[in-house]
DNA sequence: AGCGTGACGTATA
DNA sequence: TTATACGCCACGC
């Protein structure tokens, strides 16, 4: 396993309840800032992997493009909107609000 | 070993 | 403003 995957799903793993993030910020805070796609790549595989919400992670506009990759249903929605999340038509309604940014919240030395 | 693909994002037209 | 093009790089075939 590479350690560009290990550092997605540790930061991952420090999304908290009932917000979100997205594959840019992601890829930017881990120095892969042109690289957002790999950051999907690695959510997919985390799908097998536990302990990473990947339902907390979307695109940058806060379309829920990995839906489909939930085996299909409406799963991810309903875990979002778990969360506290409103969700509508596969985008998460206030998603400025919701956002989350890693820069923010976490310590780029512990990456 | 090489080629195509993809849960994105930014740059142009 | 909306639509298309391209870069990016690890992974699977």
């Amino acid at each position: 396993m590479s350690d560009f995957y290990d550092r997605v799903y540790a930061l991952c793993r420090h999304i908290p309840e009932g917000r979100v993030t997205s594959y840019g910020a992601i890829a930017k805070f881990l120095g892969a800032a042109k690289s957002s796609r790999l950051v999907g790549y690695a959510m997919n595989k985390s799908l097998t992997a536990d302990g990473v919400p990947a339902h907390r992670v979307v695109n940058r506009l806060g379309m829920l493009s990995g839906k489909h990759h939930f085996g299909g249903s409406t799963l991810m929605e309903d875990l979002l909107k778990n969360e506290g999340i409103p969700v509508k038509e596969d985008q998460i309604q206030n998603f400025d609000q919701y956002f989350w940014d890693p820069a923010e919240h976490l310590n780029p030395s512990d990456f």
